[in-house]
DNA sequence: GCAAGGTC
């Protein structure tokens, strides 16, 4: 008789296999590893007679670790691990098992290896045929190809034998060495240099504090502090919307405008008055039409984690651990997946079969196969198969085990809702859209009304819910019961939630299904980030200020590109397109020269973490930059002067000589290609003197407009500066990177947040209209009196490039427009650009000598209750976005024209529509 | 003392 050993991952799938295998007919006996039993019994594969052993191992047998010199974090330059020799071995704990492998290989005719059918699995497998190779050289090898330990999978593994993939094995060494080589030079390169240079409050020894970097726990701390800056930097917008409701017998109905909103108060103003002057709504369309809700696709370990964490608040870490039990129960399939799409092979009846019964969804499973009912659908393909795994659905019936926490009940019924509803047809709606037209101006609401709820009626997560509407008919007219103008701000997305991060992490190929949940905990561990009772995460100053260090240098080892090339590569050596060794020599090689560059330009990371923590005495190092000459005294700590500065990449800036006790700073345009402090005195910026600086421009990077060479004030005058700094930039990142302003000083009391308690210290960022620190962008003084004076002036901007002349009532400018009465269209006048004058003469009576005369300006009211007033009417206005096609007669009969954008100013467009917007 | 990936 044959003596087969088995291998199993783990001894659960050992003992369930054996199990189906023998048919319960088994005799255990111990191993060398107390955990891993190895069972014994008589079985047949493909006709032949054979013994089987079967016995497991608790995943990988071997680590890779470098060679003894190298393992202790001084005895080389981190550079070194990069070409530092490697091993594989099996380390002090996995020795039991590798000794039992080779007593029972030794034995055996052939070795089977029942390992999970991944990439991972099959380098374990590897692993274990090393072993058993060792000690019996003329051992038969076959893999076993299972994606569920139910028998019907297990039998027909057992009688398809296939051989094992070394293409799959390879990709995983790869990614091992690089993981390791990696993540061993930058963890021990930023412990040993920031340690103990700074006080780490974080943790209570920092000492022993390690500040690992690993090539998937950086890209999930950078999602979470990029959508931190994100928020930081945020500025609010006002914006502003039209909204109708009208009241029937038949209930309320709400109409929305379908413009959305303005972000252009005067327009927006323009046409809520055209509205309320003619209030008459006209009903231009009524359209009914079905609308389904599908299904969603079968069940990703991903999904499960995002669904999980939705539904029921349970960590991603919790899931899994669930999952994994009822896995391990045989309750549902394997829980670790890719996969989004069922197999045509798969008996999905028979599933939906044994849950005919449960007590809650036992009808609905009933309905489904009842094909009078014609509830049945064959589910949609999601897209994604990793081959090894079907998506994760339920292998075995249960109405509820008694040992079961509220987890594994809540996870379980997730688990099978979620695959009776991929069966389901969709839910099917009537949804009523009606539009109406007020003045020119279009409005929509709509109804819905559930036709047949489907697969909403076992998947309780989601809704679909009507609302009615009354009816309308086309061409119907009616007044508005309220017609409002009300306005909004703009605000910042929310921190990233855990089903956020999960999918950053997916998106970008960051760590494999089954160890995305890992990755989360350990930002966690290593005081990297903070998670709130909403399981939404911040970073700690720890893991902003690595990032900030990282992309100070301006690398994106905090990016997810790098691990999605890495794992590009990989997939391409389990295709067998790539070899190892030319992933592993391209890869290494990339990596060794960015770690030496990350190497040079340390400095940057120390100032990023001068930026949160004090220095420690335990530090003896110098990193100040090198000082200039005297600009200016300090507004800020009224102590110490204001210096000129060159970054170590060429960039400039004035900063106080106080640093770091003193953080004032004004950052100094991109473009700037030279800074040379003169004898003069700026006479009008305080407290002074303030010398003016010589600045010579990189002539490419510049505007046309802008002289390379400029004599230059940093006090605040300068409107040269504050234009190149607006639209070129600082040589900071800070506002590139969108980081935010801060209004506290960072020598003053520690800003406190209520989205992050443990803030402290922030970076005092300078203003980036005036450029000067001391004060927020959206506090700035400049700005504030600009934004009033475009938004009361914003009917009168004056277009670029148009003729003005001083007016002669308050000396400001007045501007040539085009008037579009009826009485006076295309005649030219002139009218002030100051709200408080009134100022206005037509052009042709000013060429005649005529007097000017002054005209009262437009009188807009936001009441709906005041339609009162009459007076010329706006003209179609079809599209808000282009400036240049809108011309507007006020309600007393004058011109309004010449708007243009508000945030750049250019009259092609208004404010709603700015490019500079969506940067 | 370091990674990520298995598993307990």
């Amino acid at each position: 008789m044959i003596k087969v050993l088995n291998v199993a991952e783990k001894p659960s799938v050992a003992k369930s296999v054996a199990t189906i295998l023998s048919r319960n007919q088994l005799r255990v006996r111990d191993g060398r590893s107390r955990y891993n039993k190895i069972f014994e019994f008589n079985y047949s594969i493909n006709g032949q007679q054979c013994h089987m052993l079967v016995t497991s191992v608790t995943g990988h047998l071997m680590e890779v670790e470098f060679e003894d010199r190298f393992r202790k974090w001084h005895s080389c330059d981190p550079a070194d691990l990069y070409t530092a020799p490697i091993r594989k071995y099996v380390p002090e704990d996995k020795l039991d098992i590798k000794r039992t492998l080779e007593e029972e290989a030794r034995r055996c005719h052939w070795l089977v290896l029942w390992l999970d059918c991944d990439r991972e699995g099959e380098n374990i497998a590897f692993e274990v045929m090393a072993v058993c190779k060792g000690v019996n050289r003329n051992l038969t090898i076959r893999r076993a190809r299972f994606s569920a330990l139910i028998e019907r999978d297990i039998h027909e593994a057992a009688q398809n034998l296939i051989a094992p993939n070394q293409w799959f094995s390879d990709a995983v060494d790869a990614r091992q060495e690089i993981d390791l080589r990696i993540g061993a030079s930058f963890t021990r390169f930023q412990t040993m240099l920031l340690r103990d240079r700074f006080v780490i409050d974080s943790a209570q020894d920092d000492r022993n504090l390690v500040l690992s970097y690993g090539p998937c726990q950086f890209p999930t701390l950078g999602f979470v502090v990029e959508r931190y800056w994100e928020i930081q930097s945020h500025e609010p917008e006002e914006f502003w919307t039209i909204n109708c409701t009208h009241r029937s017998d038949e209930g309320l109905a709400s109409f929305s405008w379908m413009r959305g909103h303005l972000f252009d108060y005067t327009s927006s103003v323009i046409l809520y008055e055209m509205c309320v002057e003619e209030p008459t709504a006209t009903v231009t369309k009524v359209q009914q039409q079905e609308k389904l809700k599908y299904p969603p696709y079968p069940l990703s370990t991903i999904e499960l984690e995002k669904r999980a964490s939705r539904y029921f608040r349970m960590s991603s870490e919790q899931t899994m651990k669930v999952a994994e039990d009822l896995y391990q129960a045989g309750f549902i399939s394997y829980p670790r997946t890719e996969t989004d799409s069922f197999s045509s092979r798969t008996d999905l009846h028979t599933i939906v079969q044994e849950h005919q019964e449960h007590p809650v969804w036992g009808s609905y499973a009933q309905r489904l196969l009842d094909p009078g009912a014609g509830l049945w659908r064959n589910p949609s393909s999601g897209g994604h198969d990793d081959k090894a795994h079907p998506p994760i659905h339920p292998t075995k019936f249960s109405s509820g085990e008694s040992r079961w926490s509220q987890d594994h009940h809540r996870l379980y019924e997730l688990v099978v809702r979620h695959f009776l509803a991929c069966v389901s047809q969709p839910a099917v709606g009537a949804e009523t859209v009606v539009e109406i037209d007020i003045a020119g101006e279009r409005f929509s609401a709509s109804g819905r009304v559930i036709l047949a709820k489907n697969y909403l009626d076992v998947y309780r997560f989601e809704s679909w819910g009507d609302s009615m509407i009354p009816t309308y008919v086309q061409g119907q007219q009616f007044i508005p019961t309220t017609l409002t103008l009300d306005s909004g701000v703009t605000r910042p997305p929310p921190l990233l939630s855990e089903a956020d991060l999960l999918s950053c992490m997916d998106k970008a190929g960051i760590g494999t299904d089954a160890t995305m949940h890992d990755h989360i905990k350990k930002l966690l561990d290593r005081f990297y980030v903070t998670k709130d009772a909403n399981t939404r995460f911040s970073p700690t100053n720890l893991g902003e200020a690595l990032v900030m260090g990282y992309d100070d240098m301006g690398y994106e080892l905090w990016k997810p590109n790098l691990r999605s090339l890495m794992e590009y590569d990989m997939k391409e050596v389990s295709m067998g397109n790539k070899s190892k060794a030319e992933v592993l020599a391209t890869c290494l090689q990339q990596m060794k020269a960015c770690f030496l560059d990350a190497k040079v330009n340390k400095v940057k990371l120390l100032e990023a973490m001068a930026i949160f923590f004090n220095r420690s005495d335990r530090s003896n190092g110098d990193d100040s930059s090198v000082l200039g000459e005297n600009v200016r005294p300090c507004g800020l700590c009224q102590e110490a002067n204001m210096v000129l500065r060159k970054n170590r990449d060429g960039n400039f800036m004035v900063g106080c000589s106080g640093f770091p006790q003193c953080r004032n700073a004004v950052w100094l345009p991109g473009p700037v290609l030279e800074a040379t402090i003169t004898n003069n005195i700026c006479n009008s910026c305080t407290p002074g003197p303030v010398y003016l600086i010589q600045f010579k421009f990189r002539q490419l990077e510049i505007p046309p407009g802008f002289n390379v060479n400029h004599l230059g004030c940093i006090g605040g005058c300068d409107e040269t500066l504050r234009q190149l700094i607006e639209i070129c930039g600082t040589g900071s990142r800070v506002q590139a990177r969108g980081r935010p302003p801060t209004t506290t000083p960072s020598n003053g009391p520690p800003t406190s947040t209520p989205s992050n308690p443990q803030r402290s210290n922030s970076r005092q960022a300078p203003c980036i209209y005036c450029y000067q620190t001391g004060h927020a962008s959206t506090d700035c003084p400049s700005r504030i009196s600009a934004t009033r004076h475009v938004q009361s002036h914003g009917m009168n901007q004056q277009n670029a490039g148009e003729s003005s002349i001083p007016c002669s009532t308050c000396g400001t400018s007045c501007v040539l427009r085009t008037a579009n009465t009826a009485n006076n269209r295309g005649r030219k006048f002139y009218s002030c650009s100051s709200q408080a004058c009134n100022f206005f003469v037509w052009e042709d009576n000013l060429n005649n000598g005529s007097a000017p005369r002054s005209a009262p300006r437009p009188n807009i009211s936001n009441s709906a209750s005041n339609p009162s007033r009459r007076g010329g009417r706006g003209r179609g206005v079809q599209n808000a976005g282009r400036a240049a096609d809108v011309t507007f007669v006020s309600a007393t009969g004058e011109p309004i024209s010449g708007r243009r954008c508000f945030v750049c100013g250019d009259p092609s467009h208004f404010a709603n529509a700015c490019p500079s917007r969506g940067s």
